[in-house]
DNA sequence: AAATCTTTGTAACACAAGTTACGGTACGCT
DNA sequence: AGCGTACCGTAACTTGTGTTACAAAGATTT
């Protein structure tokens, strides 16, 4: 576990730190697809994301959801780091997008090091801010685009989150992503293949404009 | 200013903390509709809100807006706060929604403050979580509710802002902040005085569902 | 009071997106 | 091979929202 963290942490952390988080951290494993935390979950740890991805989801009360943006290694939940500090519920659903790994972080280790070390404070600020700005991004794309750039916004962020130029989803899963309907995302794909954006296959979409 | 400066945040701060704001502190006063931040500005002070109100907004390449939230006593803009701590330009603009002041802190003093306060450290995370709530706030308001539902939140929240139940916006002006069109906002404005929700005069708009 | 400007009301139309419906095609299973 | 299921394509229609156009009512200036 240590080599993972040094791998993934060792320019934001002191060795000391990351000495600390490999003793009281416990290393979880989620396969693409299973559900790591869910809406009005309590959280009592944190976690530090090492490898794979993971994506955060928003659902309104009728269950309808919406992407808000995709975690990538080195990124921690804001949201969930503000739900940890004030033992609130969890406003989101976070999903593995692939194959993950990461180290939960008890809660109470937070207030230790936020009084200790520089490094994660810093990491602390620095990921609320690019969080803050990842949301600021999902407001733009929602408020100003219209459903053919933001599918292929969604195309190509999923593309560069999986490292893959095959996007492997159905249009359906599409659609619950971008609160949309099946029959929107199928009309729709089939206009961005004419104008040779993408290709379709079956479950598969390769992105030809990255 | 030290008598105000405690009035809003004494709860908060211990006495030291509040000595240390109030001496290294500047106060600004902004009438209502003067704007305190742009689009790109760079930030070398952070904002704590006395009194009044602040709407913050985004804007898109074509130059159309949309409103984010609003700021009220005790908040401070997160948004700016993580721009001071990367020295990085602003994504908002920030608009007194109506006569406010506000103290301006230089940005060096927050990261003593950060490392010496515990209850500084609590605002700005706080002040981050709160932020990040709100952002959610706004995006389920417009993923997932019609221009109706907009409108009367938007006018429900407005009455709250300034604390009073007749708010004083022009159809044009919501149509700004809503960013849409202004005969949209005619048109459902008239429905909802049909429907009892409101009543319509001119430059006022009184919200009687509150 | 006349002229002008701002704000609001309303109709008629355009268009993007959501809905319903149904057929076809690929895939897995027995 | 035959059957069932999941996935995709497409047409026809509805709905919500944006656009254009114009007139009327207040407010402001001259």
């Amino acid at each position: 576990m240590l080599e993972k963290l040094k791998d993934a942490y060792h320019f934001i952390f002191e060795d000391e730190l990351l000495n600390e988080i490999n003793t009281s951290g416990q290393l979880k494993e989620f396969k693409a697809g299973e559900m790591i935390i869910d809406f009005g979950d309590y959280l009592k740890s944190m976690p530090l994301l090492l490898e794979g991805a993971i994506k955060v989801l928003r659902e309104d009360s009728d269950g309808d959801e919406l992407l808000l943006y995709f975690l990538e290694r080195g990124d921690t939940c804001a949201m969930t780091l503000s739900c940890c500090l004030g033992t609130t519920k969890s406003e989101i659903r976070a999903v593995a997008e692939r194959d993950t790994t990461l180290i939960m972080i008890p809660i109470e280790k937070m207030e230790d090091w936020t009084a200790q070390y520089k490094s994660w404070r810093n990491f602390v600020f620095e990921s609320y801010h690019t969080r803050l700005t990842e949301m600021l991004d999902t407001i733009d794309t929602i408020a100003f685009l219209n459903m053919d750039e933001r599918i292929m916004k969604y195309l190509q962020d999923k593309a560069k989150i999986n490292q893959d130029e095959v996007v492997s989803s159905t249009h359906q899963q599409i659609a619950y992503d971008l609160h949309t309907s099946r029959v929107v995302v199928s009309r729709i794909l089939k206009k961005l293949e004419i104008e040779g954006k993408i290709k379709l296959n079956r479950n598969q979409i390769e992105v030809l404009d990255l």
